[in-house]
RNA sequence: UGGGCCGUCGCCAAGCGGUAAGGCACCAGGUUUUGAUCCUGGCAUUCGGAGGUUCGAUCCCUCCCGGCCCAGCCA
């Protein structure tokens, strides 16, 4: 991986090295701990890169952890996906976790610290408990059951365990505070009764362990040193240091918390990521559009331009959106230094060069990439027929446009200069033919004479050009942030997929290998899809288009 | 006066009392057989606002303004 070494610094990181230099400790321990309640996405990688990131620089470990202690939306499927998009990212977990693996410990955690008076077994119902919270401005009021005695408490906790009594008719809550100006408080739930199958401990367990309860523990057991999370949990902190206090776990993580990533265009909740995929708004959790790990894998991004990109974001506590020119640019980056040069024509309009012999083909060379040459070179077939972009054609083109018109003449890539001479059209006026002559003495794109042309545009030989389909991608929404729209599937953008068919490629591309990645010279970057045997490729980004940008502003 | 957190260039982001890094975007040039890449230059007398402490404040204090999060037996 040639990825610059200057890594950003962060408060994350300045409280590490703090760390290290008091002695607090004298290694890093940090963990990345999904829900596999569904499919990774970029706000993922960002939290990804961050606790893999300092585990590699600060030669720590980072595990793996499966929060998995709700098994009403959990499955194995979620899971594996998740340890694909993991490695595919680039890294690797010291250690496999998963939260159920500590059911027992926590079970007996939980028995400790009802023994010490700090939790018991409330019977109220669900509702009672919620009326019974108290409001943001005003306080709970405690359980009846709040005094329960001890040993009683311990029994009915035995007999949820045992599976004596049905789901929902008592739980487990800590004894903290129901007057707490924080509500996460306010005597929490920490167990609760719940006949759901475990895709990993199956049936064993009717109840199970909330997530307060559960992730500072397994944060302890596992000996994170840190244990880095998003902002919403900063309230939950201070219940995250009770549970450890009140458990007497030897080691105590310190939870740091950081603004999740948002971009702008384009939505990361799970619960609206679910949504796209179940109602058929996309195709799939890896539909190219999709700002799922395994959606902009197939659309073409690499794992090395995910990495800059979260580099590049920073870590803070500050709400933020980022553009999405700045994923756009740690794509171009990577791919602009990687990607084989190849000759593609989106949407073809075919050429006539009069004066080219009939029969004729001459195999050109054309390099694979002009600022590698050790990439090699390959040889690209002309005749007298070819495409052409339609788009690098204009009839009436304005004085800036360096394109073909009539009278013009541009080189064609690694062929020759041509002059457009005639343009033939249909019975409705649309252009479907040019005429063209070239210079005999141009082979190759250079002319002996030294005359220069403003343009050079890309071709593909008509016999030789084979045919793809292409997808081009644009961003998903039409609004800057679609998830605080009213109905965000509104904001859906109608163009974010433009299927194209009979594009004409040259005769390299026939064998495009899935993971490879291309630049179509002049119109961006493009992979062909993993999904479909037939040839299609998707663009995983425009190349910078400054003509785009004077047109426009010509318009 | 419910609690917690945040506010440095259009978007991110360094900065941790000594006089505003960097990236993206944008603008202007140069090179170029991709209007790509690459290169050069420009882009915050100012750090949400007002006071205060100090020789000196983006960094400390006070107040004010603005934004985000929290009332699942979800995570």
């Amino acid at each position: 991986m040639d990825e610059k070494e200057n890594v950003q610094t962060n408060f994350i990181r300045n409280i590490i090295d703090a760390d290290l230099a008091s002695g607090k400790h004298t290694s890093v321990y940090t963990r990345f701990p999904p829900e596999p309640n569904g499919y990774l996405h970029i706000g993922h990688a960002k939290s990804i890169c961050l606790n893999f990131g300092i585990a590699r620089d600060y030669n720590g470990k980072c595990n793996l952890r499966f929060d998995d202690t709700n098994p009403d939306k959990e499955e194995e499927e979620y899971m594996h996906a998740i340890m694909e998009d993991v490695r595919w990212l680039g890294f690797e977990w010291t250690e496999e976790k998963h939260a159920s693996d500590y059911f027992d410990q926590l079970y007996m955690f939980a028995v400790k610290l009802i023994l010490d008076g700090k939790a018991y077994v409330d019977s109220q119902s669900a509702e009672d408990i919620r009326n019974t919270r108290g409001t943001l401005k005003q306080p709970g009021q405690e359980s009846p059951f709040r005094n329960r005695d001890i040993q009683e408490s311990l029994g009915m906790f035995q007999r949820m365990k045992e599976g004596e009594f049905t789901d929902g008719e008592h739980v487990l809550r800590a004894k903290i505070d129901m007057a707490s100006p924080n509500i996460n408080m306010r005597d929490p739930v920490l167990y609760r009764i719940k006949r759901t199958h475990h895709h990993r401990t199956g049936d064993d367990w009717v109840i199970y362990p909330m997530y307060d309860f559960t992730h500072c523990l397994s944060d302890a057991i596992e000996g994170i040193t840190h244990s880095i999370c998003t902002l919403e949990f900063e309230d939950h902190r201070p219940l995250y240091d009770w549970v450890l206090d009140e458990a007497g776990t030897p080691c105590h993580p310190q939870q740091i918390e950081f603004a999740r990533l948002q971009l702008k265009y384009t939505v990361t909740s799970k619960r609206k990521l679910h949504q796209l995929v179940h109602d058929n708004h996309v195709d799939s959790w890896d539909d190219p559009r999709m700002p799922t790990i395994s959606g902009m894998r197939r659309r073409g991004f690499t794992s090395a331009s995910i990495r800059d990109f979260c580099d590049r974001i920073g870590v803070t506590k500050k709400d933020s959106f980022i553009e999405m020119a700045v994923l756009e640019n740690s794509a171009r980056e990577d791919l602009n230094e990687h990607a084989l040069r190849v000759m593609a024509v989106l949407k073809p309009l075919k050429v006539t060069i009069e004066n080219y012999p009939d029969d004729q083909v001459e195999m050109l060379e054309a390099q694979n990439h002009p600022q590698h040459p050790e990439m090699g070179t390959r040889e690209v077939p002309f005749a007298k027929t070819i495409f052409i972009e339609r788009e690098d054609f204009m009839e009436d083109a304005p004085k800036k446009f360096f394109r073909l018109t009539v009278g013009r003449e541009v080189r064609l890539r690694y062929a020759y200069y041509v002059t457009c001479t005639d343009v033939i059209k249909d019975d409705s006026g649309e252009v479907i033919e040019l005429i063209c002559s070239y210079d005999p003495e141009t082979r190759g794109g250079d002319s002996p004479d030294g005359r220069k042309v403003k343009g050079t545009i890309h071709w593909v030989s008509v016999q030789h050009a084979i045919d793809a389909k292409i997808n081009l991608y644009d961003r998903l929404f039409t609004h800057p942030d679609p998830g605080s729209a009213e109905n965000f599937i509104e904001h859906m953008n109608p163009d974010s997929l433009i299927k194209l068919e009979q594009c004409k490629l040259e005769p390299s591309l026939a064998e495009a290998d899935p993971g490879k990645h291309y630049q179509f010279e002049r119109t961006g970057y493009f992979v062909r899809d993993s999904h479909e045997e037939a040839l299609v490729f998707n663009r995983t980004v425009t190349l910078r288009d400054t003509w785009a940008k004077i047109d426009k502003q010509n318009a």
